[in-house]
DNA sequence: TTGAAAGCGCTAACAG
DNA sequence: CTGTTAGCGCTTTCAA
């Protein structure tokens, strides 16, 4: 690795402090009230050597890395790497970088992340914890360590976190079906101890009480975490058995596992059975099947995400003003079949 | 943010030095010779105060920030993010964090994300450089940054690189639809700019001559980096108008739209039309489409690119033995339909 | 067996 | 306007 040239060569060479280099370097020639030609001769001889500061050095000084770390389930599940995307596009926007590492959805991999990132190599976290990672989460809140929780919720501990109103999502899908009149809707979910995924669970009962008829339990299918598609094609003949006639997948996996299901099952779509997914318009654009969607704006997501984490990061000297902030951005709605 | 624990108040707490502590810490104990009870002392307090050590200032001293950097196109392409979710397996296997950046394919973003990343605080470099890169790699090589190249072939500049041999795996294609009575055999290409791709349609060309028949450059197809699913239409049927049999797309997201254009056509795969894709099985998976795909063995190839890589940091400073190697991963040949 | 001290590259009082 | 100095937390000679 060859040597980056430092402050003290850019100092030595202009017969100048190591301080001075630094503040116009960091754009405080203003501030310091620092002559024009000095400021010109220091900003020419680093762009001649090439100098580019160390973030090591800088950050052992000033306490901040300028790094973020992003623990998230899977990077390959298209719905995060679609974050991981907008988060590093934001990130850079403040000029961080970001680390990212998978915790496969199990509390003690996403812990041992964790711990491993929490060493003053990185500013703050973005996090979609598993279930069950509540203590964590009162841990870094009591190290005082800046996080945002994405597409996750815990009732036992407040946080800053981003979501979207998945009651709302359940409840709007489930009442669309009912205005095109489908009777028998079938809700296909997975995760159901994660808070979110309930919530779109409860949503759909609540739409269905609402407009008069009561949810039926054959109708709500949970699957485990790992869904295979043979655990899904026997739930979708149980739910062709007890005639449904609308089906809402809670998440896009699901769907596109699903919709090959019903095409194996020669089930026409939206004919004999109407269907909706949540989360993605993978399952349509790739299965090639109208079906309508309730899409997360993960752009926005990620944007409100990062913008929190940095007042956080900002505020940690300051005031603790920023606590347990819920944003709820509005999902969007997809129509493609009627 | 809470204040970690260090070395010192270790070292004050025990009433030793910070360099014992360290030596304890750093498992040199027996190295140095240092009393069994005195380490074992240290080990206790450590664990007792979650002493975690600070990798800025490890990194400061040392050179080492035990950080490595992927700077890709674009994370939200399921490719890459699955080189990025095995990269991060293997890194951490050797302890190392991984950050990344995404280039969108644009020449200027990379060498920008490049040099915001060259200052000290990553080790070494994984990197899928877009078209027109040789300048930044040969700046790399000279600075003598360690980074390896991943999925891509630069013939100017010899580096270290991990792929498929991609003429051999056009070839293997092509030759298995001419070994199934396919004579008009249509190639769908993008981005000819890149090596690799334009080794695909090498290796189909050479199949081709190889059993005798020609290749006839209205079947041979190449579209520009964002194609549109209308592009892609155009190019089929025109194909099909010059009567093709067989058909294989360099790409899954060519694959995936273009099946959903014969798919519109009611063209019939394979009786019709077969059909090979390249890179991923998603297309078969996601379109539900008998089709058969050469397939890059994502995990293999990076744990490849991360053992060149991390032999290549811990050699920096001994002999420079590992120049130039070229590891060609085997690809992986599915078969779904005859 | 253990410790003192220097220094990685940078910033930020404080002093002139 | 510019310089001196101390020190962030750690490793590593060198000395005891």
């Amino acid at each position: 690795m060859a040597k980056n040239s430092t402050l003290k060569d850019i100092a030595n060479q202009l017969g100048v402090s190591k301080t001075l280099v630094s503040f116009v370097l960091n754009g405080k020639s203003k501030e310091k009230r620092i002559s024009k030609e000095m400021a010109n001769k220091v900003l020419d001889l680093a762009a001649k050597l090439n100098y580019k500061p160390n973030y090591l050095a800088k950050g052992l000084r000033t306490g901040k890395s300028m790094t973020l770390a992003l623990i998230i389930a899977d990077i390959s599940n298209p719905f995060f790497a679609k974050f991981a995307r907008h988060l590093e596009i934001e990130a850079s926007k403040y000029d961080y970088k970001l680390i990212f590492a998978n915790s496969d959805e199990q509390k003690d991999k996403f812990a041992s992340e964790l711990n491993f990132l929490k060493n003053g190599q990185v500013d703050g976290f973005i996090l979609t914890p598993p279930i069950g990672s509540e203590s964590e989460l009162k841990a870094l809140k009591k190290e005082k360590i800046p996080f945002v929780v994405l597409d996750r919720y815990f009732e036992k501990v407040k946080t800053n976190t981003v979501l979207i109103d998945n009651f709302q999502a359940g409840f709007d899908a489930t009442q669309r079906m009912i205005d095109n009149g489908r009777s028998r809707i079938a809700i296909i979910n997975t995760n159901k101890e994660l808070h979110t995924m309930s919530q779109r669970v409860s949503g759909y009962k609540s739409a269905l009480a609402f407009s008069g008829s009561e949810s039926k339990p054959e109708l709500i299918r949970h699957l485990p975490f790992n869904q295979d598609k043979s655990s899904i094609m026997e739930v979708i003949n149980s739910i062709i058995d007890c005639k449904a006639d609308g089906l809402i997948f809670t998440t896009s996996k699901l769907a596109i596992l699903g919709i090959e299901c019903l095409r194996e099952l020669d089930i026409k779509i939206p004919e004999q059975i109407s269907v909706l997914s949540f989360d993605e318009m993978d399952a349509y654009r790739l299965c090639y099947t109208p079906i309508s969607a309730v899409v997360q704006p993960i752009e926005e997501m990620s944007k409100e995400a990062l913008r929190i984490l940095i007042q956080m990061i900002d505020q940690t000297t300051s005031t603790d003003k920023l606590e347990n902030v819920m944003i709820d951005v509005d999902f969007i709605f997809r129509e493609s079949c009627p």
